[in-house]
DNA sequence: CGGCATCCTCATAGATACTG
DNA sequence: CAGTATCTATGAGGATGCCG
């Protein structure tokens, strides 16, 4: 067993996928399946090369992404989800829609670039 | 219409929840329905007053807990949830057990203090 | 009892430029 | 195409002490 630096379960669960853009990331991977690096680029607009770069890393060593380097040239990457990735997929639905509620209430408007499937 | 600068509403609803103790807090108030300052240091032994003192106040300022000031000597001070509170307890418990199925698959120990009720 | 004020440190994330 | 590397500003969060 491996020691943890968190006080339950919700902080673990936070932590992979609480990063500033992972929601997003995931969300547009649940959407399309495969993905290459500039074509979530492109999806989102306000990411930078390098937070999404590292963003995907970290999804990748948590497991929650797979990773498939095609050795040719010019290079070519694509981004998956694994299957704990998948089973992510409930959470952000419920996310959404909770502020989706909120957000009504409370009449806070969103640049919204995606949609619940 | 109030224009925000998240992308999309996970973004939203992460920045209201996503603090470093939200979660934890609002599982306790989940539990307890009602807490003081004190009892909510007692139950989360690492969490420092400062920083319980700010996490409840940004939740007060969102709308998700109560905050009741008993005119008193010595002080008393309640706080609750509000609906859009209560509202969160499904996305908690979701984000639970995926860390537990998680955590079980990874060979990581949380140390917890609380358990889904 | 339930805070607030202050100081301090380190991690996060933006901007910019470069590479196989 | 898919990244690195470097620098920097900001602020989150810890420690400590004081207050009505």
């Amino acid at each position: 067993m491996i020691n943890s630096p968190f006080n339950c379960h919700f902080e673990l669960t936070l932590e992979l996928i609480g990063g500033k853009w992972k929601g997003l990331i995931l969300w547009h991977l649940h959407d399309k399946k495969v993905l290459r690096n500039g074509e979530m680029l492109r999806l989102m607009p306000r990411i930078t090369q390098k937070m999404l770069t590292q963003q995907l890393r970290e999804m990748e060593e948590n497991g929650l992404i797979r990773r498939v380097v095609y050795e040719q040239v010019p290079p070519k990457v694509e981004y998956s989800l694994t299957p704990h990735g998948e089973a992510i997929r409930p959470i952000l639905e419920m996310m959404i829609d909770w502020g989706v509620e909120y957000a009504r209430d409370k009449n806070i408007l969103i640049a919204c670039t995606q949609q619940k499937g």
